[in-house]
DNA sequence: TGTTAGCACTCGATGCGATAGAGTGCTAAC
DNA sequence: GTTAGCACTCTATCGCATCGAGTGCTAACA
């Protein structure tokens, strides 16, 4: 069955129907929707015919139709108006964005808020990858005779630390010393950059200036190595309360339990993307989690030097506003993406050594 | 109306099974649940006693008794068997307060989730109040020309920083001078102990050692007088949907909602307590929040220094196990000042200037 | 050939009455 | 003081009739 204008065009005002009011559409509301002129039993026709293309369903014999994974899929490739309007209440973020306060855990956990009140969906934040992007400085901070925390700036200002021990007894001085020499050695380069070989190069490098790097070295390549938190946020998982297609208790539940288990959320953001897309949309029974069969997931991914290093998702129902959901995670994405590019250009005016 | 003995074993009776089942309770089940040989009949005489002094009531003429507020209130303070039986499950939080891991905010989010596990209930962590924390270590962190890093890090090795910027060029071996400054000065400090002449005195003294420390001082002093983020997490918010009194979709949502009220929350947690007492239980109508009259909160507070600078809360249904949560507090926020004085103790053996 | 009015049919939602059962309060007997 | 017995109350549940939205089909119409 060939697929016209008019089918199309019926099944737009379905789903564009079903979006507003989570209720099955039925032939006399589009009838009347539509400037088509069509009485309700064309329309029935018409409708008929979509089912049997698997575009909508009906949940039982005398209810309305709604649209099927395969209805919504077809309305996200080709028949959502792509409104790229402005979003305001950015600004807030856009602070958060401007170095003003750049604790990564806490950077990422407001942008998944941000866009969870925006979207008014549930937000997935996806750590960004710390091994791939550059370290602009590091710094050795002593606490006490055998421990110095190590502070690591990356490119986007984002601060990691994580304490030290050492067996030798430490001189402030000492840790002076030890964070020139790091910088001199790992500034500007990415964790991933570094090769094996070149860390045991650096290390005997470092032995040779002093005794007490000894386990100083250790500690830090164990940081580098295992510290890269991979991790997920979820923000607004409450939010699906507020859609009636969940008001089902148990159904609820279930939802909220899957958003808090890590493992399948970041089998969720997964951003195993083809190069050229930087959105991907799941709908439906396309969800490899059973427990989001009735759920729409987007994710974006947000790339550094070429390469991406995390992504952030909107979960919510199947009849989500897909087209607001995109702007608004393409923005975000953008903007945290020049949050990167913006220090790279700084860089340049590096602190004169 | 004497509360004798045998009222006081059947309350205990009927507050127990609730507990248990979230069902009103009947004089058949208590007749055959108390070893007294008594009847349903003399039961229903003792709860009808009860009832008029007000510690049960019923939902309806034919439905059993459930506990009211003061009926829990005497609960708790009287009849409750304190179990002091050792937690499980604590080696975790124990790896995270033995500073392995030592963000702030890492820290206590963690916390909660910990408590919101064990108990099965909602846990709120308020951020302990950091100004009245004592200085351990500050240092200056160079990131490029016209800004840089200030991290400081308190008692308990809870490390927190701010970017910091310029309007003069810098150099690395500034921030080493002013780190020792800083440092020079602070260490060993509380934010609330220096006074508004010392803070001018000392900005004074730092300006003549360079000009470059002028925008430097201001930045700090904002960062101590603003940056004490007065803040609440809530951990397992969702825990509640578990409880059949919550399994009203409306009233889950209510409650959700105001679990993300940071205000709110805040209001919650205040632990303006008298000085003795260290476990606040407040019960259902005690609340003064609309949506928790059905909730009861137990908030525990930790100390620093003589003074209480945060708490630890339980939020559950009325029929809480209160014993439990009482026990799973205590220990946590006994575990958590002993970080606090572990790292008071080291003190002694500072790292040598 | 496409469109439409008309109509029988389906099925969920709603409302109502009857019924069952849990639990009470009261009374009278022990 | 305790208890058996009983009438009473109230909720929860089930069946049943009804309503209405919506469909599919047929026949007539342009």
């Amino acid at each position: 069955m060939e697929l016209n204008d008019r089918k199309i065009q019926i099944l737009q005002a379905i789903i564009m129907n079903y979006l507003e009011t989570a209720e099955p559409v039925g032939s006399r509301t589009i009838s009347r929707r539509l400037p088509l002129g069509l009485s309700s039993a064309t329309i029935r026709n018409e409708m008929s015919d979509l089912e049997e293309m698997g575009l909508i369903v009906q949940p039982h014999t005398s209810a309305g139709r709604i649209p099927s994974t395969k209805g919504y899929r077809l309305y996200v490739d080709h028949l959502m108006g792509l409104s790229g309007k402005p979003m305001e209440r950015f600004d807030q973020l856009r602070g958060l964005l401007q170095n003003k306060y750049v604790q990564l855990d806490s950077l990422m956990k407001e942008m998944g808020d941000i866009l969870a009140e925006l979207t008014k969906y549930t937000a997935i934040v996806d750590m960004p990858q710390f091994r791939k992007t550059r370290i602009k400085r590091l710094q050795l901070v002593p606490l006490d005779q055998y421990s110095m925390i190590l502070v690591v700036v990356t490119d986007g200002n984002i601060v990691r630390n994580n304490v030290i021990r050492t067996r030798h007894p430490l001189q402030v001085e000492d840790t002076y010393r030890m964070t020139d020499i790091l910088n001199e050695h790992l500034a500007g380069r990415t964790f991933d950059a570094i090769t094996p070989e070149e860390a045991a190069a650096m290390k005997r490098e470092m032995q040779a200036d002093s005794t007490m790097m000894e386990g100083v070295w250790d500690a830090i390549s164990n940081m580098l190595r295992y510290a890269d938190n991979i991790d997920v946020f979820t923000s607004g998982a409450t939010n699906i309360l507020n859609f009636p297609e969940f008001s089902d208790i148990a159904r609820a539940r279930a939802l909220m339990e899957v958003f808090h288990e890590k493992d399948k959320m970041l089998s969720l953001v997964d951003y195993d993307l083809k190069e050229d897309e930087s959105m991907k949309i799941t709908i439906g029974s396309e969800n490899t989690i059973e427990q989001l069969k009735d759920c729409s997931v987007v994710t974006a991914t947000y790339k550094y030097g070429g390469q991406n290093i995390g992504s952030i998702s909107v979960v919510g129902p199947m009849r989500m506003d897909y087209d607001r959901v995109i702007g608004t995670l393409d923005y975000l994405v953008k903007d945290f993406q020049n949050m990167f590019a913006d220090n790279e250009e700084k860089e340049q005016k590096k602190p004169t050594e």
